[in-house]
RNA sequence: GGUCUCAUAGCUCAACCGGAUAGAGCAGCUGCCUUCUAAGCAGCAGGUUCCAGGUUCGAGUCCUGGUGGGAUCACCA
């Protein structure tokens, strides 16, 4: 049982001995007590004076000694305003810091028995992954470990888009211009490679629509054209689909791969492997210098006839209804949700089938007890639609299935527009901060004598935390900006700072080893600084916040609380000397200082930041 | 137009689900390296939390109505 469970215990006992009324623990509300005030804890005591009908300071002051008399590590209370707040001993912090130091899984709890799948990254195989996916990449991987730090049996898994017709305007690009060019021929990743093509398309696409709209015999066009309203530009623009699937050739072309791919033509779809397979080694190669993997993919290409089955077993139990030209919807006004299509009048599978079809195959892969989506916010609406679906199916684990939806990253400029060019590649990304990490670390850091290979090691690291953190430390749901000369800083709320804060744990460390400190002595050390109890303080926070962070699926509660340590740790470290003391206080603060450094390290771990040893 | 969502310092973000005088970083200014890594520390300055009401001991947070951004409302994925 941890202070905060006891404290509250203890009010719910004490407001029933004082003034004879139950009162539920979660209603109890404690918080780490401001630093203006005098205090650890403080409890919020208004609910009670209205109950006891006192005066809120009359209830404060008799709780506080209550407390006092009752809980042994609470030696001190004051009141004010309304706001109780208890002091605890510094043999409490101390005896704390000691316990920990002997746990080696602080933070990381008992599993519990379940499974959850957290799904993520999930990219079309039609071009490279941008700034955006990086944003999905680093939430979803952090969210798994957040998950399996909080005692749950995490998988991660993608779901890759794989076919379609994207993926078809490369292959004809490819066809029509690449004259047999290779990723190896020409020495490019093979992602980018196939993203040249797509672009190529499009490039050539445009042109073919301009020329076109040139031409002198043009047909009826669908829609008006009404000067007042609309641009000539706009007006085109509303006819490009079309015109992509009427009158189009490269339209048709692709058109006609779709169809072959979709009959099992045997050319095309071993171009389809060959060009697929380019991307994920170009992909491949983005993961790993991400730091990330997966448990297992599932590819759009064999999910997307899925869910029919399901389809029809729900309309048996009336969940669905057929219309008169045999689609399948489902009504959900009830839910405030329309009507929406899960069957083509063709019978054929949309996007909605597919997901329910997928989700019960990983249920028959892992039997998960949730499930996480890390897609963009832009899908909210399907994602209600669809859980809502599972709901109704009865599926077992409907009840756990939750969107972490993220809002998008924007530039400076505004939106990013892979087809205007202003995308930010996430290759070109990773290149240039680590780029700025190098000559930042040689700038400041200490890293020049060491061997090359460890320093290329200090520079990834360092490069990497800088972008991830920034990142990761955003509240997902908030969309965000992205200045690409100034988001990727080396000072201040950081990951490099978090960092740098590390490597001084570590050299203590270090130091001590080399001086021979004895950690036992630790316990004969008669003092607490306020900012190494304030640091105990907020080191006790850890398994909370792991868990609350675990509950709202959202890894910038971690940046934050890893940035308040190395903040806290940075005061101590100017504030207190270490070294060169009587042996008890050398003993202490080495002591602390390790436990510092050991949650720093779990804590960014579970963002997939990586600490160097030095920098 | 319906639905959803967001709005906090010049900029980028917090505020642990209703708690005390709204906090950090960047940018600007002032100090601190002969001593464990100054990627640091201490300090100054910066706010009508978009607006108007409401709920209550207490509202950036909840409710209503505005204003302004974004998303979504396909037999696309």
């Amino acid at each position: 049982m941890t202070v905060v469970d006891e404290i509250k215990s203890s009010v719910v006992k004490g407001v029933e001995d004082l003034y004879g009324i139950k009162v539920d623990p979660e209603k109890v509300i404690t918080s780490l007590t401001r630093k203006e005030f005098t205090g650890d804890y403080t409890v919020v005591v208004f609910p009670f004076s209205k109950m006891a009908k006192k005066k809120p300071d009359e209830v404060g002051v008799e709780m506080g000694k209550y407390l006092v008399d009752n809980i042994d590590q609470i030696n001190d209370s004051n009141v004010i305003k309304g706001f109780l707040n208890l002091s605890l001993s510094d043999t409490y912090w101390k005896n704390f810091l000691f316990n920990i130091a002997n746990d080696s899984k602080y933070g990381k709890f008992d599993k519990n028995g379940k499974t959850v799948l957290v799904e993520f990254s999930s990219p079309n195989t039609n071009k490279p992954l941008h700034l955006g996916h990086i944003r999905n990449i680093l939430l979803g991987w952090s969210a798994a470990k957040i998950l399996e730090a909080a005692g749950y049996d995490a998988k991660k898994v993608q779901i890759v888009n794989d076919r379609g017709i994207a993926i078809c305007k490369s292959m004809v690009a490819w066809q029509l211009f690449g004259e047999g060019a290779t990723p190896a021929s020409t020495n490019t990743k093979g992602d980018h490679f196939i993203g040249k093509y797509y672009v190529q398309f499009e490039t050539a696409f445009k042109e073919e629509y301009k020329t076109w709209q040139n031409s002198a015999d043009l047909p009826a066009l669908p829609f008006e054209h009404d000067p007042e309203k609309m641009t000539e530009d706009e007006f085109w623009k509303k006819h490009k689909n079309w015109y992509f699937n009427n009158h189009s050739k490269l339209g048709a072309s692709a058109k006609e791969m779709l169809l072959k791919w979709e009959a099992n033509d045997e050319a095309t779809r071993s171009l389809w492997k060959q060009m697929n397979g380019w991307v994920y080694e170009g992909f491949d190669e983005t993961y790993e210098k991400l730091g990330v993997n997966f448990d297992k993919l599932y590819f759009e290409s064999d999910t997307y006839i899925l869910g029919k089955d399901i389809i029809e077993e729900g309309l048996k139990k009336n969940i669905f209804y057929r219309k008169e030209d045999s689609s399948v919807w489902i009504d959900l006004e009830d839910a405030k949700l329309d009507h929406k299509l899960v069957l083509r009048s063709d019978g054929t599978s949309v996007y909605m089938t597919q997901d329910i079809g997928t989700a019960n195959v990983r249920h028959q892969d892992y039997g998960m007890d949730k499930m996480v989506y890390v897609v963009a916010d832009e899908q909210d609406y399907h994602f209600k639609v669809l859980f809502e679906i599972m709901k109704r199916m009865g599926a077992p684990y409907a009840d756990g299935l939750f969107h972490l939806s993220y809002g998008m990253v924007d530039l400076p400029t505004g939106k990013m527009k892979s087809r205007e060019g202003t995308v930010i590649d996430a290759d070109d990304l990773v290149k240039e901060v680590i780029e700025e990490a190098r000559l930042k670390c040689l700038e400041l850091g200490e890293v020049g004598n060491l061997p090359i290979d460890q320093q290329q090691e200090i520079f990834y690291k360092v490069g990497m935390s800088a972008l991830k953190y920034f990142i990761v430390k955003v509240n997902p749901k908030k969309r965000m900006v992205f200045d690409p000369k100034e988001s990727v800083d080396f000072q201040g709320q950081t990951g490099p700072y978090i960092q740098y804060a590390f490597v001084r744990t570590n050299g203590v460390g270090n130091t001590a080893k080399k001086d021979e400190v004895n950690l036992e002595d630790a316990k004969a050390y008669k003092g607490l600084e306020p900012s190494e109890r304030e640091l105990i303080l907020q080191l006790s926070e850890y398994p909370h916040l792991v868990q609350l962070a675990a509950k709202e699926l959202d890894p910038s509660i971690i940046a934050a609380y890893c940035y308040n340590i190395a903040k806290l740790y940075s005061k101590f470290w100017n504030d207190c000397k270490i070294f060169g003391l009587d042996k008890e206080t050398v003993a202490f603060r080495v002591l602390l200082s390790q436990q510092v450094g050991t949650i720093l390290k779990s804590g960014m771990e579970l963002l997939g930041i990586e600490m160097p040893e030095q920098m």
